[in-house]
DNA sequence: ATCAATATACCCCATTTATGGTATGCCCCC
DNA sequence: GGGGGCATACCATAAATGGGGTATATTGAT
């Protein structure tokens, strides 16, 4: 993630979306004191936000998530859509696995809980300006629970390292005959290996294989 | 991630896990004045702390991860076989994708960088023990580059929404007859759209389509 | 000492894929 | 109004795969 200075717009144009009208206000009023940004709007609805996409060049788009009517990651799409270099912050009381992992997919690059200690709205600002994400820790979890450690807690049967190996081979496309020049092993074998893959990942064949394999987190794409 | 009091002992057995001194040092003095945890051992080297592992019963892994005689992410591992409730947080200079990954992998829940402003461990420590992950903004970006919005910087070609469609399918272990009726098209041009798929990902068959496009971010699998 | 799991090897055959063509209708943009 | 991209459809054939057997050697655990 490489920052260039020359194409990086210095003050940020900053879209705030969030439809609580004195958080949007307290918001709005720090932003406002704030040199490194300049806030193009204020919005309290999807509806609002999306029309204001469409008019304003906007760089850094502060949304809630749950809004009157619709959900913030819209926003975050068609900000992207707009201008993939722009950035997105998330600040919302949601914290299930799926919302998060929508709006990180959506292309979030921030995610602050609206909880518990004041948020320090302009260090995130600056954080994700300088191309890092801050995340509360809360929400970090999910993405490392998402992410990590699925090795140690495979969801079905395991795979003994030999068909690791094997699927390995067949996510990246090998033939049976490669497979087995690849592990010395006679290309009659290589198919018993297969079987027994898919026999206990429940597939029927190689990419279902690697589609299942890849859920359960047995192998990394 | 459920947390659950009485299985979780209110005083944390911690295995220390740093190969420079002064740092070692001063986070083991941290850790005495702390009634939240106990310092099982303080180890400089990965072989230490793998003898300690199976000698103590542990219940939180501070662990850098460069050391002189291998790799901390080895720790994390020997520590989730051993007790899978036990929590790892990493503390290290290294942020390139790989390292950080893996570490997630292994099993890590904390990763906070060796950097700037110090360190509060103890801070952390609690983050964790409360079931959530302190994470540095700087180690968080990778993990939101690694799920968040591939589909808006996707790497090569793209895909039509109807070769999208398809390649679902086929992750997903359809044959050409079954996408055809899932598409309510001719089990003849079923196989047109895939081989336009493969020329554009540069793919010989089904797994490694599905492979690629994943690595890619054209497909959520 | 035995059993279970793993890895190895071979055979057969129906089904599915992969690859090469050619061709038409549609829709959008310049 | 023509060009480009997309989706559609068909044909033919060689290669690869999937599913069914059976069998042996090794290894680690009971």
């Amino acid at each position: 993630m490489e920052h260039n200075p020359s194409t990086q717009d210095p003050v940020a144009q900053i879209l705030l979306l969030e439809d609580d009208a004195p958080l949007r206000e307290r918001f709005a009023r720090i932003l406002a004191g704030w040199p490194g940004g300049r806030l193009v709007t204020a919005c309290a609805t999807l509806g609002e936000a999306l029309a204001a996409l469409g008019k304003h060049k906007v760089d850094l788009l502060l949304t809630d998530l749950r809004l009157p009517d619709g959900h913030g990651t819209e926003a975050i799409r068609q900000l992207r859509r707009l201008n993939p270099n722009a950035d997105a912050l998330v600040i919302s009381v949601l914290a299930d696995d799926e919302t998060v992992l929508e709006a990180i997919e959506a292309g979030a690059v921030g995610y602050l809980l609206k909880d518990a200690d004041s948020i320090e709205l302009l260090e995130a600002i600056e954080e994700v300006r300088a191309g890092r994400s801050p995340i509360s820790s809360s929400i970090a979890r999910v993405l490392v629970r998402r992410m990590g450690a699925p090795a140690q807690n495979p969801t079905g049967p395991a795979l003994t390292p030999r068909e690791t190996e094997i699927l390995r081979g067949i996510a990246k496309g090998f033939t049976y005959a490669e497979l087995a020049e690849w592990l010395n092993i006679s290309h009659q074998t290589v198919p018993v290996h297969i079987k027994n893959i898919y026999r206990k990942l429940a597939a029927n064949n190689r990419s279902e294989a690697v589609y299942e394999a890849s859920k359960r987190g047995l192998i990394r794409l």
